[in-house]
DNA sequence: CATGAATGAGGTTTCATTCAT
DNA sequence: GATGAATGAAACCTCATTCAT
């Protein structure tokens, strides 16, 4: 039985993208090393010869991915909250929330790859590290020093609650998409992100703990 | 005839340990594919051969790393807080000193390696969720329930707060391993752990928030 | 309604000679292996399509311009010769001249190309030994034997005469166009033909050697 | 019907040198490019991997099967001919005489493939050209100017008269190597090393040509 | 005619695994 | 037990060739 070979489709338009698209789940799903680039081309629909016309190698690729995928929201993370003139609980509840969304919509994990392939790609990861997560945390920190300063907040360190208050949102987006059969989490980044807030901003003692 | 060096005797029990940690050290930093065997012996002081006298294959070699790491940590866990008949607040914290500690010690992180090797090893994700992670878990969540039966705390989601109790921990864990040249933590775990207990015991807010 | 612009359309004529010259000035600097259709096409100014419309493989498009490159000469190769009536010493000098400007002429040097790929190309290199080869030296001593014949040379084998007065000829011809730049060559093939016809017709000796 | 694997051979010794002297004469035959590693393998008696053990690349094989051929004849090349005290006469023939004989021993043309591949492999290129072409040609230019000299030859180029000297020994070489089927040459590099010298020396006039 | 996106066979290279010593 | 030379399957990558436009 001879298999026919499928009609050449041609949408140079599209290709880079669906390619990013399956490198990324595959990636995610198995790691960088595991992931041949056959089942990346295969998942893309395409053949291997392809991946090669639009990326000249496999990290080529995988650095592509990242940052394609970072870069629509690094605009994001500033513009909801920097603009507003809200109180800084105010703000902080709805940058979070911002987060939240952002994260919730993506396919993969972002972090979750950076952090499983920091010691092979040391430049990307500087790269992250810098305009990504610092970024993200300056912000974080710029509110809750507002909040402090006005009186909202008690005085606290800010750089440790920035890192505190991001943890569990990410490492829930990790876990989900890692764990999702094995570890299902039955609440949403947003409902996560307000829930960690309401305990930050009120505690659960009912009396004052030492 | 030439009598047999002591040293070398001495080290042939401790083989197998040598090369766990030098496996462990190397998947952790590279990823388990990532990883080549011949740099896994070189790094224990043994050659490709010796690797393969204790272990069958590099997928045994990964198993039994991550076994070994937890295996000791597994009966810790509990001993520390079950026995205690001080209040839920003390046991908490008591509970998460422990982990921080154990976290602190250990120069990988299991939880890194599993996160990123979860979708090539099913089974051992497996073993680690259900042995490692959700018994961990159901401890607090036991704990955080006795602070609300006991009037301690007020009444709230126990699942959703255990995991956000513990997620800074763990994801600071990660991430000092991660990229602890690019964004170092002046902090210890355990002085994290202490923060956030404190905030989430207290709260930060100088007044009600909604 | 846009008219096809002139040049295009006069272009066309030449594209198989145009797409013939790159191709032989890259097969001549990298040899055939290693020389990408790619580059010819680029080379060319055509696209790698182009390429195919006028030449059926890579192989084909080889063969093509060997034959291509040789046949104007093949002619020429007799005629400034056989026709004369001149001394078989003056012959010789003219037939070698002759030589020497045309391979002077060309951009690469076929006799490397030949060499270098006859392996791979064995019906033309048949071709080549049968047709240039074996047809000049035929010629060369048949002026080498009617020199002989008429007292103007002393006796000598024809055969090893012709073969080693090309061989300055042929290897300065080959050396020129590889190594130009590491050691160039000073002299014209036809100073050098000159040269050696002299010295071959006279000796460099002051007395008779034995 | 099963295939049994051969025994495996451990001959870490020999192994190198049998793998370049494959390779010589595969890169000899077709060229470097249309040489594939697994027929050299397979020509020297081993798998791929194994020509990995010893060479790091194919590019590395190439250079370390040139460097290893040229070797052994650098030193060769000056004794015979410096230590000497006979005329300049005789000294060139022995000089050529060596050199014919080098020639005629080896298997292969290094002349040949550093003519094919000198485009691909240009510090190679240079290497050849500095350490053995223009260190032989000095050689021999000296040796014709000392019988310019002593009297023995009259006023000439040396430099050309060197080049003009080796062409039929090299270029003999490069033929019989290449079209030894097509084209075979009756004499060995001896007979016609021996062969120029006396035309050279002598002439082939039997009456002074202008 | 001309293009260039797409193909896939085939090349180089890597590396987990084996086994004679 | 321990070694490390040898293996070969499988990965990455190239490039001659095709074909829809």
């Amino acid at each position: 039985m001879q298999i026919e070979p499928l009609p050449r489709q041609r949408r140079k338009e599209a290709r880079p993208a669906e390619i990013i698209e399956a490198a990324l789940l595959l990636f995610h799903q198995k790691g960088y090393s595991a992931t041949k680039l056959d089942d990346i081309a295969r998942f893309a629909g395409v053949t291997k010869g392809t991946v090669y016309l639009y990326f000249s190698s496999k990290e080529a690729l995988f650095k592509a991915a990242i940052l394609e995928t970072i870069q629509p929201n690094l605009d994001r993370i500033e513009e909801a909250v920097m603009s507003s003139q809200a109180s800084a609980t105010q703000r902080l509840k709805t940058a979070m929330s911002s987060w939240a969304s952002s994260m919730n919509e993506c396919k993969g994990s972002i972090t979750k790859l950076m952090i499983a392939e920091a010691g092979n790609f040391p430049e990307l990861s500087d790269f992250y590290i810098e305009t990504v997560v610092k970024r993200s945390r300056k912000l974080l920190i710029h509110l809750i020093q507002a909040g402090i300063d006005s009186g909202e907040f008690r005085p606290i360190d800010a750089d440790m609650l920035a890192r505190t208050i991001f943890s569990p949102i990410l490492l829930t987006s990790i876990w989900r998409h890692t764990y999702a059969k094995l570890d299902p989490i039955t609440y949403s980044l947003n409902q996560l992100s307000d829930f960690h807030l309401d305990i930050i901003f009120n505690g659960i003692a009912l009396s004052e703990q030492s």
